[in-house]
RNA sequence: GGACGCUUAGCUCAGCUGGUUAGAGCACCUCGUUUACACCGAGGGGGUCGUAGGUUCGAAUCCUACAGCGUCCACCA
């Protein structure tokens, strides 16, 4: 890895001159960036078995690990991935590069319903009208596999195009055979824990998929509904409320409160009224769930169609029974009226109302918003009925089994919440940004059992056999014949919560609670970073399964991003046509410049906004530095791969080292912490504006700064190298790669060498950037003429550094000045003041420019009186804040201190002012 | 109904545990073809930090209430 005994220094240098002059002067992402991938690929430096030790021999021993959220193979990515893809290939990166294992695992996930749903459209777009039934189940499957494989591939190399330095040779799908050995070896388990039990409960329903939902895929809609009052028939004494009679054949009680006087006469009698022509078995119950004060305080009790209601059936002494009205084709079923059945819902609702209003039964009618249960994908309605399906219990207390890992105590009883919730509590995993914490512990303390049996095809087959009323659990078939495997598969969810473990290979590296091989390597994984919008579906379930399954936590952070939206902050969609591609903007901008629009001004948690005009500030910016790199390949002939800090010679040098190790240091700092934003726009303001604007402006005058460019230079494509890894190579590649095979993408991260300036360096750097920008501002308001050169006038305050030769120089260059003259403080007593000439302060530091005449003296006069209130009256706020008795004796000295000296520059800065304008009269 | 978050320049946002004469980028105005970059450089204008109280020597920063916006959860039959 050295490059010190290369060529002789002469001819690398002419060698570097050409190569920045062939160079092209502005940087174009397309010619370089796939090379440059395939380049890294090839070298299996993305998989951590390969990587080179550390400098001085030493092997990397900490693993860094990020499991790719594997996207869903309906189609392509979108900038939502690309978030997510640019946040963990920066966390990756920068750890590759600090010397750790690094490991990121890459994939893609079945996605079971969301692709199956995906393939139906297509199907029916094709022209089929029901392509499940026309195609039948094998040939179904063969459609939806085959799509899956093609987005699969479509992913990938997208993925690719972004610049993702994952591991590929570890690869994963959430529906290969590995994954499918996790899946039944956990449905094994937790069925012989009586976690997973098949039992009849209320579902939800989606009748236009044919298929059950979990609560998570349920969302609420707001629509206004017909809200009814009325009486079952004539008899019946107590007048209930709904806006879903047709449901109301399946009623089998009237709730009321227990403490209602207007009922209590009725509780626990039971009732047979004919209701439409149906007649109910109605029992009168009390439950304290009732509103007394909503409706008319009583309510038809419909268990089989109505989680809530089922429940109070529950309740109840004996156990009400349920009724089932509606079927799973939406339809009313064979238990209600014939002129009922086979009408759907709405056509039911409809007929029944009438039917009410005919008899006279019909008290009022009433238009309220309700919140309708619809479909997470599609929107429909969602029914709920009574089936038959499987369920993990979430409440269900177990014994934690011996072959755990033991962060959890083997052989305790415990439930799945808990586990979940003593995974975030305890510390063990950390959710970022923290206050989701809270979401997450309510949503824990709400969960119901979840239902993982789907009636879709595409998936994990339900592990378990049927042969009459027997079942039996487990991968293969039992002996014997007429076994028939459960149609069902499992909630994709289901699969994707072992996604942690089951990629490093669970559970065939897992011998009686021992981890081998990868496992034991990367297990558990440090960052899992995804939208916060899946904390629930996905986040909750890893913490599930794999607290369960090992006894260890998933990852020990969850970084959680916000949503992207467009410019004007709304959703990103088809039907608003504001989606941004991250392929067509990369290819527009260049992969860098995307990449750093997601990553920059992003915090964890929050929504963010992009655009094309941002995209295209980032692109300006790869080329900054790209141009950067370019001066400094023509203008440094020696320039070559460090081997340390090199000596400073300037105080510009010593400045610039002291912020270099500023950045370093804190950007180091940063990303060890996972803050991702911030870093990036440290290291946007040091490369842009310190070593851009002052530093290589300064290296031009001052010559001689091979060592120090190359120094500073290999510092900064080191740091950037993880938020832009594209530019950041290629320049590499021309600079300091000793071969073809020496990547940036392996060089080690910088380490802060301590301050080399100190604070009066510091101090004198500062006064010299405001006395040029003090002289520029001067020409700028006269309208001096730019090539001309002015005498300068420089009078140091009462508090100033000392002014160099060496300074006086790079004054005068960068600001254009003629000749300087400069004093330092108090030996301005011989130094001429110009008889003609436009004042300002730096500080507290005059500075003149000689006019001939100025251009308008009542504007300079006008200016400088301006600037003079500001001073006096600052001075004012001051001098009132020193005098209060309560301020000096109670604010630290430190805060007063600093206070007095405002007020002292203040003062001087007032009193010059009132020389200059009296100068002016 | 409950919880959480946001409200700082025309726009997008920084401002960590209270002490800056409140910052950046974009946009805007003026000037500039100086051999890294016009995908650039130099200079400039622009904010009583949502409102009202409170705590404090001191509040954009902490507390309370209110308003507006947003998100999540629950859901009254």
């Amino acid at each position: 890895m050295s490059t010190e005994n290369a060529a002789p220094e002469e001819s690398a240098g002419a060698a570097q001159e050409s190569a920045a002059a062939a160079l092209p002067k502005a940087y174009d992402p397309k010619l370089v960036e796939d090379a440059i991938y395939a380049r890294w690929e090839a070298s299996g430096l993305f998989n951590p078995d390969n990587l080179p030790d550390l400098e001085g021999g030493k092997k990397r021993s900490e693993p860094f690990t990020i499991m790719m959220p594997p996207p869903n193979r309906t189609g392509i990515l979108h900038v939502g991935h690309a978030t997510g893809n640019a946040l963990q290939d920066l966390m990756i990166r920068f750890n590759r590069m600090r010397g750790k294992r690094a490991l990121w695992l890459p994939g893609t996930d079945h996605a079971a319903i969301a692709t199956q749903v995906k393939v139906e459209g297509i199907l029916r777009e094709q022209g089929m009208k029901n392509p499940r039934r026309e195609l039948g189940r094998e040939k179904f499957l063969e459609e939806v596999v085959k799509f899956a494989a093609d987005s699969g591939k479509t992913i990938v190399m997208q993925t690719r195009k972004m610049g993702a330095s994952c591991d590929w040779s570890r690869e994963a799908y959430t529906f290969d055979d590995a994954r499918n050995r996790a899946v039944n070896r956990l449905f094994e388990m937790m069925h012989e824990d009586g976690l997973i039990e098949r039992g009849d409960r209320i579902v939800n329903w989606d009748p236009k998929f044919q298929t059950t939902l979990s609560d998570d895929e349920v969302e609420m809609k707001e629509t206004v509904a017909r809200f009814l009052t009325f009486k079952y028939d004539r008899d019946f004494p107590i007048v209930i409320s709904s806006t879903r009679p047709e449901t109301k054949f399946g009623d089998t009680a009237v709730a009321v409160h227990p403490d209602d006087a207007r009922y209590a006469a009725f509780v626990g009698k039971t009732f047979t009224p004919t209701f439409c022509g149906q007649k109910l078995t109605v029992r009168v119950i009390a439950d304290r769930e009732v509103d007394p004060e909503f409706g008319t305080g009583a309510l038809g009790v419909t268990p089989a169609h109505s989680m809530i209601d089922a429940d109070m059936a529950a309740r109840q002494s004996p156990v009400l029974p349920t009724v089932q009205v509606i079927g799973t084709d939406g339809c009313m079923n064979d238990a209600v009226p014939e002129e009922y059945r086979g009408l759907t819902v709405k056509e039911a609702r409809v007929k029944i109302e009438a039917a009410l209003q005919a008899a006279g039964l019909l008290i009022a009618v009433e238009e309220i918003k309700q919140n309708l249960p619809v479909a997470e994908r599609g929107g429909m309605p969602v029914e709920q009925l009574p089936m038959k399906q499987w369920f993990v219990r979430a409440n269900k207390e177990f014994t934690l089994r011996q072959d755990t890992l033991g962060m959890w105590k083997k052989g305790e009883r415990t439930t799945l919440k808990d586990l979940m919730r003593e995974a975030v509590q305890s510390g063990q995993v950390k959710i970022m940004p923290e206050q989701f914490e809270k979401v997450y512990f309510h949503w824990i303390d709400n969960l119901r059992d979840w239902c993982i049996s789907r009636q879709i095809w595409f998936g994990h087959r339900v592990p378990a056999w049927h042969r009459g009323e027997e079942i039996v659990v487990g991968a293969e078939k039992p002996s014997g014949d007429g076994w028939e495997q459960d149609p069902d598969t499992l909630d994709t969810w289901f699969s994707s919560g072992s996604w942690t473990f089951s990629t490093l290979g669970w559970p065939d590296k897992y011998a009686g609670g021992v981890k081998e091989g990868d496992l034991a390597k990367f297990h558990p994984t440090d960052v899992l970073e995804t939208g916060r919008d899946i904390l629930f579906f996905w986040i909750a379930r890893m913490i599930l399964m794999s607290t369960y399954a090992l006894g260890e936590v998933p990852f020990k952070t969850a970084y959680l991003h916000g949503l992207v939206r467009d410019e004007q902050g709304r959703k990103m969609s088809k039907s608003l046509g504001n989606i941004i591609d991250p392929l067509v903007v990369s290819e527009k901008f260049g992969t860098d410049a995307v990449r750093l629009s997601l990553v920059l001004g992003n915090s964890p948690g929050n929504d963010m906004r992009i655009s094309e005009e941002k995209i295209g500030y980032f692109r300006n910016f790869t080329n900054k530095l790209w141009n950067i790199a370019r001066f400094v390949m023509m203008s440094a002939p020696g320039l070559a791969r460090p081997s340390g800090r090199p000596e400073p010679k300037t105080l510009a040098d010593r400045w610039i080292l002291a912020r270099l190790d500023a950045t370093i240091a804190s950007v180091s700092d940063d990303l060890e912490k996972l803050v991702l934003s911030r870093p990036g726009e440290t290291l946007r303001d040091f490369t842009w504006n310190d070593l851009a604007d002052w530093y290589l402006e300064i290296a031009k005058i001052e010559g001689g700064k091979d060592e120090m460019l190359s120094y500073v230079l290999s510092a900064v494509l080191k740091l950037w190298h993880p938020f832009m890894p594209f530019v950041t190579e290629e320049i590499w590649a021309h600079t300091f790669a000793a071969g073809k095979d020496d990547f940036l993408m392996v060089a080690e991260w910088p380490v802060a060498t301590g301050a080399v300036a100190d604070e009066s360096d510091a101090k004198r750097f500062t006064k010299l950037q405001e006395i040029v920008t003090t002289i520029r501002n001067l020409r700028s308001t006269h309208k001096v003429e730019p090539g001309k050169r002015v005498d300068t006038y420089v009078f140091c305050g009462s508090d100033d550094a000392f002014i160099a030769e060496g300074e006086l120089k790079i004054i005068a260059t960068l600001a254009k000045a003629g000749q300087i003259h400069a004093a330092a403080c108090g030996k301005s007593e011989g130094m001429p003041r110009p008889q003609h000439a436009a004042s300002g302060m730096a500080g507290t530091t005059e500075v003149l420019i000689s006019l001939e005449g100025l251009v308008d003296p009542a504007a300079e006069k006008a200016r400088l009186q301006k600037e003079y209130d500001e001073a006096a009256k600052y001075v004012e706020v001051q001098s009132r804040k020193l005098d209060n008795a309560d301020f000096v004796a109670r604010a630290p000295e430190k805060v007063i201190a600093l206070e007095r000296q405002k007020l002292a520059d203040a003062k001087e800065k007032a009193e010059k002012l009132t020389a200059q304008l009296d100068a002016l009269k």
